[in-house]
RNA sequence: GCCCUGGUGGCGGAAUCGGUAGACGCGACGGACUUAAAAUCCGUUCAGGCUCACCCCUGGUGCCAGUUCAAGUCUGGCUCAGGGCACCA
């Protein structure tokens, strides 16, 4: 018997102990069915779900029941990122290990996944803080060792004094620290990178193949990589002999307006560049900027400074000399480090022109418009001019034909040039993967012998120390033996940026037991590419470059055969509260956790998924919350008030032999199966698909309110729908619908029933509304039979009183119908 | 400054190929049931007008034009909001 009220609480847990103890999410290898990986991206272990979690995970749920309903053998597994900086800062306030800390977090959180009914395959867990994951970190960071895509060099690096450690460029966001928001400085280490570079056409030309992908996150790395093509130009330097400053520009066409160069203050000839007169304001600048942190330099935005430095270079086109400088608009990083100003067509050179009295020199013009770039640079296309013998040519063409010219002359080449830079690895903290190098006074720097991984963290360290990593404190760790001679040998101590561990943990599930590898060939091309990937925006550059970028130089290496990880990706609004996103600091959270006591997890699941489509952003309401309780309820009685009406094996008699109301019902059941089933097919709109939900219980309601007794046709046809309904809500309300399905005699799970199929006939009503318009506006509705021809539409909308009222003494000038719709009459 | 996304009732949002704008829900209001409350059920709910005969008329999807028998949807221009990038030569 179903209980007259509905318990969430007690069939939730009843079906969770179930779902446990038969391994229900559990993959396997070797089923005959297709393949579908349905992946969230993996929490940090932070402490606690929070709703954002909520939103992704059930996302991400409910599709892979649904592709599970569909006979696909169903891949969702789960696991933690769980190296980083908060375990370190828990370290230090609370005395506890990163490593306690942490599995304290990872099981209280997964506890709460569990609570929530999600269907993942345990048994392919990953957390990238343990040994048997980070050995396999480790491994794969020696194998772009050896194959030169990891290297190490000098450079001026993103400090955060407050983190203690460096940041990639991705990680400052307005010369600020992305995780504790504290001003960030330059400074000179010797760190580890990785060349991305190498792979800067692969990842940008593949956007392209990303046909799945959403166009704003395609459009984002494309901007990140930032492909231009130009020319790289030599020019001499007059007062030294065989000095040469190498310039990259996009405008080879206006060299023959260029009225002076510029240099990067970090350039490495400018202190042979200078004159001894101008010595003391050049070193002074240089000082000066190399003091200024990432956010003095932007906040002095277009202010742009620079002083001479006394030499001259020559225009190899026209013999022109003109002066050279430094200024910090110049970057070190970008290009050469050299800039050739054309203050008439270039904004920035313009600005500086202005200020520091430069010559100005128009060489491109608009015929139709000449403009002297007294006020402004113009930026536009145009034709040459002052420009010796390309005069008359349209720049277009001019920045081809120069640049041969440069090229033949022996002072220039084409060039294509990337934004996109290196990606710096080093961390100066605990609590990451540790870089698996040793250093040897006699042989140099080692990779660690693979038979030594994994190089595990030291657990003999003082995590209070400041101003430097606190491995150092390590008195077990430093000290070790060189591989190559076995002498005396150091540890690298610098560990692994986290989103390195998170580059390629999507293809450890595909083996995540496997001990001799990080994978096995075979089982990663089995189970990848990923399917879906659904996660939150802000990882549109970072972690889905990394991932591409890591599994493409994985398959150079011959350890699989893609060259993408993600053939589809969702990527899932924030979740706001009161119209701003949700932060402990703002006060505005709410916990999963008192939704679960107070309403379920099913509720909070059909919440979730309720009032926004996945990829906007969802505004939490608790009236809401409580809407959704309350159909659950009117599902739950809906069930318990017909128990005794359903016939487990209904037959269904033929359409046209049902009564009007039998036959409405089965029509409103093939209605609300093509419409679910194309929402959820169509861009995952599962906030329609719960109208749907609730237009189809309104349906059955409204039937059972217009009957006193039901016939046996009445109870195979309302059997049909009830079991329908169920069926399509098992995804998304996971334990109502395996409850009642039991309770009204269902064998199995409902789980891995089939997913209901419609008859395209029955998919639509037996009458529709005819819309009659005259020259478009709409006067009068019909009810017609469905299956009308044209003709029979026509015939009814002109015979309608009202129309006729309309077309009355007009003249008919054309009649448009559109079968199934409406007709449209056109009078003059 | 450049790039992207979006603008529809009091609110979240629906609306295949251009074809009834406002599905479904929240909130609000009115009613039924009840000694009462909760729960539940029924009804109303874009604006303005008309008669309030609850029938009808007019306007309406950020703004201004255009294409079309027909525009929330297509085209051009503008505007506002959110996000991303930002001296990249």
């Amino acid at each position: 018997m179903i209980k007259e009220q509905y318990f969430p609480q007690e069939i939730e847990k009843k079906w969770q102990k179930e779902w446990e103890e038969t391994k229900f999410g559990k993959t396997y290898d070797d089923s005959e069915k297709p393949k579908y990986y349905a992946l969230s991206m993996f929490p940090y272990p932070s402490g606690k779900l929070h709703m954002g979690h909520v939103r992704n995970y059930t996302i991400t749920d409910v599709i892979a029941r649904f592709k599970k309903m569909h006979g696909f053998n169903v891949l969702h597994p789960i696991g933690w990122d769980s190296f980083g900086l908060p375990a370190e800062n828990a370290a230090i306030q609370h005395g506890e290990s990163p490593e306690k800390w942490t599995d304290e977090n990872i099981s209280y959180m997964k506890m709460q996944l569990k609570r929530l009914g999600l269907m993942y395959d345990w048994d392919r867990e990953v957390a990238t803080c343990k040994p048997d994951y980070y050995k396999w970190t480790q491994w794969l960071f020696l194998q772009l060792y050896k194959k030169g895509l990891a290297y190490k060099k000098e450079a001026a690096v993103n400090w955060c004094d407050k983190c203690a450690t460096v940041l990639a460029n991705e990680q400052v966001i307005d010369g600020k620290c992305w995780r504790c928001d504290s001003v960030v400085e330059k400074k000179y280490l010797s760190q580890w990178f990785l060349k991305i570079t190498d792979y800067a056409e692969q990842l940008l030309a593949d956007i392209d193949k990303l046909e799945g992908w959403p166009d704003s996150v395609k459009i984002m790395q494309k901007n990140w990589i930032g492909k231009s093509h130009g020319a790289i130009l030599k020019f001499k330097v007059k007062e030294i002999d065989g000095m040469e400053i190498p310039v990259y520009t996009t405008r080879p066409d206006t060299v023959y307006g260029i009225t002076y160069l510029v240099v990067a203050p970090e350039y490495k000839d400018i202190e042979k560049l200078t004159t001894p007169e101008q010595k003391q304001a050049v070193e002074e600048y240089r000082a000066n900027a190399r003091k200024m942190t990432e956010i003095e330099r932007l906040s002095t935005e277009r202010v742009k400074t620079g002083v001479p430095l006394g030499t001259h270079a020559i225009n190899p086109f026209n013999g022109e000399e003109f002066p050279l400088w430094t200024a910090d608009y110049a970057l070190v990083e970008y290009g050469t480090g050299a800039v050739m100003a054309v203050p008439t067509h270039d904004e920035r050179d313009f600005d500086f022109a202005k200020k520091y009295n430069l010559p100005l020199k128009v060489v491109i013009q608009n015929p139709e418009n000449p403009s002297e770039c007294k006020d402004s640079a113009y930026t536009e296309p145009g034709i040459l001019v002052n420009s010796g013998e390309f005069n008359g040519m349209d720049n277009e063409s001019a920045k081809k034909a120069i640049t041969e010219k440069a090229v033949k002359e022996g002072y220039g080449e084409f060039k294509t040039q990337y934004r996109l830079r290196d990606w710096l690895i080093s961390r100066q903290r605990y609590w990451g993967a540790p870089i698996p190098i040793v250093y040897c006074e006699k042989c140099g720097p080692q990779p660690v012998p693979e038979d030594q991984l994994p190089v595990k963290l030291p657990e003999d360290v003082d995590f209070k120390v400041t101003g430097k990593s606190p491995i150092l404190t390590s008195k077990t760790f430093l000290e070790t033996t060189c591989p190559v001679c076995g002498g005396k040998a150091t540890r690298e101590t610098d560990t692994m940026d986290t989103f390195i561990c998170s580059s390629w943990y999507y293809l450890r599930y595909s083996d995540a037991k496997n001990a001799n590898a990080p994978f096995s060939k075979e089982l990663v091309n089995k189970w990848l590419p990923v399917d879906q990937y659904v996660g939150g925006i802000e990882h549109a550059i970072l972690h889905l470059l990394y991932s591409r970028f890591f599994t493409k130089a994985l398959k150079d290496l011959g350890l699989l055969d893609f060259d993408e990880p993600f053939k589809n990706l969702l990527t899932q609004g924030m979740v706001l509260k009161d119209g701003s996103k949700m932060s402990k600091s703002k006060g505005n959270t709410v916990d999963p956790d008192e939704i679960f006591e107070n309403y379920g997890a099913d509720t909070a699941r059909l919440f979730i998924l309720s009032d926004s489509p996945p990829a906007r952003d969802f505004d939490w309401s608790d009236a809401g919350v409580e809407g959704c309780y309350k159909f659950l309820n009117r599902v739950w009685r809906l069930y318990a008030s017909m128990q005794e009406n359903i016939v487990f094996d209904y037959k269904l008699p033929d359409v046209s032999a049902l009564s009007k109301e039998n036959n409405a019902l089965l029509r409103q059941t093939h209605i609300s199966i093509k419409g679910i089933t194309s929402d959820i097919s169509n861009e995952f709109q599962f906030n329609t698909v719960i109208s749907k939900y609730r237009e189809f219980t309104n349906a059955i309601y409204e039937y059972i309110g217009k009957k006193d007794s039901f016939s046996d046709e009445d109870k195979n046809v309302l059997s049909f729908a009830l079991i329908t309904l169920l069926k399509l809500m098992a995804p998304t309300t996971v334990h109502m619908s395996e409850a009642l399905w039991h309770e009204i005699g269902g064998r199995g799970s409902i789980h891995e029933t089939q997913w209901p199929q419609y008859d395209e006939k029955l998919a639509k009503t037996a009458d529709i509304t005819l819309v009659v318009q005259v020259n478009g506006k709409v006067k009068d509705k019909i009810e017609v039979d469905a299956e009308s021809s044209k003709e029979d539409l026509e015939k009814h909308a002109l015979a309608s009183e009202k129309i006729k009222q309309f077309t009355a003494g007009k003249e008919i000038v054309k009649i448009i119908v559109v079968p199934g719709r409406l007709v449209n009459i056109v009078v003059k």
